[in-house]
DNA sequence: TTGTAGGCGTTATCAT
DNA sequence: ATGATAACGCCTACAA
């Protein structure tokens, strides 16, 4: 690979005026930038990005931080930020922190060792006032999906316990009552707030709330699956179910097929979505939409801005939105 | 940030004892190992991994380039890629080359020139010469779903025109004359290559090709339904579907849901599928598996053994697999 | 066992 | 307008 003390020979001047060109600073004869400018086409000269960010301490890189890669969600998230980053000329770099909050400490550090000039964190498990002390530091960043104090500027938050109660509701005013929950993980902030949705709908409308009515699961097809299983299989009566991720939706959908039931004929389904799977299911169901992409796509804009040192427009939270399919039947 | 200088002087030692410390090689006292130690934890010491990049011109890194993020499909490849690469202890960048010949060489440069160790890619347009030309260099690389001559031994591979023709038969086998094919786009190779699987199923049992009966789409769901309407606007009395793509089986979902159609009553379907997309349809739809979460360990494995330095393991290319499901009737 | 010093490919500060 | 030269943080002969 030839580097910038090659084309300083080949060209005839000296490695700072290589650089100069390069980065378009300072100023140069024409016909020397010419020069240069040949010797780079000749020895096919690539900037050694390393090499640059150790001198700046910069790296026209951004580091996502996620905490799967498995699955449309974060395919969308993905997708979403790159287009982005695509725009603004910046490198992506994406680091999975799994579940734990070690295994989050070390997906940020890599990419803060890799002196990323921004980061957008969808980060589960990091403490706040990790993420507190972390916003001393002078790298911008983005939180997704997550709301912590004194950091709202950064926050890109969702209201997932108003939209959870907004699902219930639709159920209740469609006349159910003994109403399914398939939960998710109840480590996880997000599935608690949306748990407590389905709590608080259900307490306005003084309906009690029957534990055994709720089961609780990873977010995904096969513990959808099971979960509704158990369900079921305690109390055969319910009128409704209330999913709190697609893939879960989509794991309760293959029981009833297994077992004949009919939607919404034998029984209402709603769901969370993002990434549109219930579409695909017969019938469509309904559901509480989380816009993951317009949200990734507000977290990276708002990166950029911060990047170039504008000043942050307001970061509004965003809203559930009720998405009326074909899977709740009212019951008279 | 702390430096190994920093630590250095902290243990009062030489840089150059703490770098062997660092990477445990030489032999060192251990009174001043532990010094060392205590001074890294104690400044919390993390080395620059761009500075050892540099320094050695390896990064403990291997690059995947693929050409998009978007669907489950990339999704499935990545984390799998991912998974092997933990083990490994080493750091994934992936690189999204999109559509064009010009951006996936971007793609390729990036990571070369962040110095991976080593390459997984999913390149679709990228010239067998300019993979060739790779060949020459010492950074190992292995092509996913991808047969070049000449590089066979880094080539995992799959019979896509066996796999399409696979699936064609069947639907002949089960009486269907009149088969429309939902195709994916003419430029793809592999597309392509499902194609031309139903040619020859087709010729091989002595019916005519209709060139009406096909229509090409991108591979995706908005681009299945219209490819389908055509179709059926053209051909109201086809019997059975071949889709190249799950998502554009979803599709054509959509279009039969709209229409009243029911499947396989109305009309059998077959499609190929690698993220059992196609098992969430009602009826299950029988398909051709891409299997591309096992080719994909495949390449990970197969590159950490060129990474280690390790013969490599021949490289079989997999086989299409059938998963007969509901969607498609015997015609009497 | 440990230290010295040069190099990796750039940028950036002084000079000139 | 251009050239020395010292960083950036680490590795690695070569010496001691």
């Amino acid at each position: 690979m030839a580097s910038i003390k090659d084309v300083a020979e080949l060209a005839g001047v000296s490695r700072a005026t290589v650089s100069r060109v390069l980065n378009e600073t300072g100023q140069i004869k024409e016909a020397t930038r010419d020069r240069v400018h040949a010797a780079m086409k000749k020895l096919n000269y690539r900037p050694n990005p390393l090499a640059r960010s150790l001198a700046t301490s910069s790296s026209n890189t951004v580091g996502l931080v996620v905490t799967s890669y498995r699955g449309s969600f974060f395919s969308e998230l993905m997708a979403e930020v790159q287009e982005e980053m695509d725009q603004q000329g910046k490198f992506l770099l994406v680091s999975r922190g799994k579940r734990s909050r070690e295994s989050e400490q070390l997906a940020l550090q890599r990419l803060t060792d890799m002196r990323c000039d921004g980061l957008i964190l969808h980060a589960r498990n990091l403490y706040d006032e990790e993420l507190i002390e972390l916003a001393q530091q002078e790298t911008p960043f983005i939180l997704l999906d997550r709301q912590v104090e004194g950091l709202e500027d950064r926050c890109i938050a969702f209201e997932h316990a108003e939209a959870g109660k907004l699902a219930v509701e639709h159920l209740i005013q469609h006349g159910h009552q003994k109403i399914a929950c398939l939960a998710g993980p109840r480590e996880r902030l997000t599935a608690r707030l949306r748990f407590q949705g389905y709590e608080q709908a259900l307490r306005e409308h003084h309906i009690d709330l029957d534990e055994s009515l709720v089961a609780e699961a990873d977010y995904d097809r096969q513990g959808g699956y099971q979960a509704m299983a158990e369900i079921l299989e305690r109390h055969p009566d319910i009128t409704a179910v209330y999913s709190c991720s697609e893939e879960m939706c989509v794991g309760a959908f293959d029981l009833f097929r297994e077992q004949n039931m009919t939607v919404p004929g034998d029984i209402s389904v709603i769901s969370f979505d993002s990434v549109s799977i219930c579409t695909m299911l017969t019938p469509a169901v309904t559901t509480v939409h989380f816009p993951i992409k317009e949200m990734a796509a507000k977290a990276s804009s708002a990166l950029s801005s911060l990047m170039n040192h504008q000043p942050l427009r307001k970061l509004d939270t965003f809203k559930p939105e009720l998405r009326q399919r074909e899977s709740v039947r009212t019951l008279k």
